[in-house]
RNA sequence: GGAGAGAUGGCAGAGCGGUUGAAUGCACCUGAUUCGAAAUCAGGAGUACCUUCACGGGUAUCAGGGGUUCGAAUCCCUUUCUCUCCGCCA
């Protein structure tokens, strides 16, 4: 959520920006400038109201202590005279709250000011390239028939269990999974990431912190019978760690990473996006997530992101990093960089992890700040990114390693896998 | 799932419905003492919002929400959570 503080004091910047979005904001943000003030004449009345009537008590009070019980009953008396005018006052000032918080959270993060304008995922600023595409003849396969061929998932029945977008994994299909999970994981610790195995469902208040609540919730699997929501993300509930609490500034920066499912409803996907491992329902995937000093969240986002491409390159896929354009980013997010990785036999770009900076738009909706010494507390920078997701890897991996004698592992994986090959 | 007990500041722990934002202890910060430190003494110290050029002032906050009252940490209702006992169980 912005600032409230920040749009009083900066209307043109917020709608400028705003506009890389490609969202005209000029009537919202009038709107909640107008509410805001609102809000502030109702709160001043109430609150002089409040005042009047803790005085009056605490008179009352000692007007009954030196026994003046006829000045105490009188001005009692009067006292309950303004209840009327203060229930109403009390009902004002909550509505008008309650209407400016509406308006500030229907309102996205502002881009950060290097962030290309555009509107579609073909707007993106492609950052670099990296690896060569692998030479692949005519015969190949992709990944779903590969995945057949040697009896690595199993789609069908993944449809029988539960539908649609939950596959099975088997034998060494099971075991690459395995694999990759501990690699990445393994990576992440290396890089000074904090493992963390945080819950999977979550509530509203958690869910309402990064983000994903009130908007989005259509993207979320819901167990209405305890409210709890699977997370979508490794991101929801380990950032949530922070929600309200001040941390000492000495302490970060704060980095920690997890595995976890993944669970997506995905509505309203369909065609080739959906296509074997492209698009799923139920996914792995490790996360990392940092929270940082203000001062320094840009610089832990490149080196995120470079930490990503780096694992990239220890599996030896050909993969691209790319800047979001305005329009390609998500709600939350001040800056993300996407990467993609190509798959050989499909002939197209999947985007295998989006790291972002949020500046403050999750601290603030979470409470969660900054202190050092006396000084007043700021809310933090929060950022993730994924590191990375597994399906889109193993679609890659699978096609673009396929030979002859079946489908080579990459050297970084075997220790992992326990095979080289699989045949 | 059933029965009971409880939730107070960073922690521990008081708190007859009326100067209780809240005693006390520990931890913390500032100053005095000291060559320095320990000990001791004095003082300070939560968070959020509103207001003020500023000094300052106001409101809220004793798990969350609602109620009674001129006035609630204190009384009532409710939700959540924790603990104890029973049941069930990886």
């Amino acid at each position: 959520m912005l600032e409230i503080q920040y749009i009083r004091q900066n209307p043109e910047d917020v709608i400028s920006r705003l506009a890389v979005k490609n969202i005209d904001a000029t009537a919202l943000i009038n709107e909640t400038l107008k509410l805001d003030e609102e809000k502030r004449r109702l709160q001043m009345a109430l609150e002089e109201l409040l005042a009047r009537i803790n005085n009056s008590s605490k008179e009352i009070g000692d007007l009954y202590k030196s026994g003046k019980k006829q000045e105490a009953d009188k001005l009692k008396a009067e006292t309950a005279s303004w209840k009327t005018e203060l229930s109403k006052l009390e009902s004002d000032a909550k509505n008008a709250e309650r209407n400016l918080f509406d308006k500030l959270v229907l309102l996205p993060n502002l881009p950060h000011k290097s962030v290309p304008s555009g509107k579609t995922p073909d707007q993106n600023e492609v950052v670099r390239e990296e690896g060569a595409k692998p030479p692949l003849g005519e015969d190949c396969l992709p990944h779903w028939e590969l995945a057949k061929k040697y009896k690595l998932i199993d789609f069908e029945t993944g449809v029988k269990i539960t539908g649609a977008g939950f596959p099975v994994y088997t034998g060494k299909g099971a075991r690459l999974q395995r694999a990759l999970i501990n690699f990445f994981l393994d990576k992440a610790v290396t890089a000074g990431y904090t493992e963390i195995e945080p819950p999977i469902l979550v509530n509203e208040e958690t869910g309402y912190g990064t983000g994903q609540l009130p908007d989005k919730e259509g993207q979320m699997y819901f167990a209405g019978q305890d409210n709890l929501y699977l997370i979508p993300t490794a991101e929801v509930p380990i950032t949530n760690i922070y929600r309200d609490s001040i941390i000492d500034e000495e302490t970060l920066p704060i980095k920690n990473c997890g595995y976890t499912p993944c669970f997506r409803r995905e509505a309203g996907s369909y065609g080739k996006d959906v296509r074997g491992l492209n698009r799923l329902h139920q996914f792995d995937k490790v996360e990392i997530v940092q929270i940082q000093h203000p001062d320094k969240s840009y610089i832990a986002l490149e080196e995120m992101r470079d930490y990503v491409a780096g694992i990239l390159r220890e599996l030896e896929l050909p993969f691209r990093i790319l800047k979001l354009c305005g329009g390609d980013m998500s709600f939350a997010s001040a800056l993300t960089y996407d990467l993609e990785v190509f798959s050989g036999a499909q002939k197209r770009w999947l985007e295998v992890s989006s790291v972002s900076n949020f500046e403050t738009f999750q601290a603030n909706r979470m409470k969660l700040r900054l202190k050092k010494g006396k000084d007043k507390p700021r809310l933090a920078h929060t950022l993730n990114g994924s590191a990375l997701a597994l399906p889109r890897i193993v679609a890659s991996l699978l096609e673009n390693n396929q030979t002859a004698e079946g489908i080579r592992i990459p050297k970084a994986l075997i220790p992992y896998t326990g095979f080289g090959l699989i045949g």
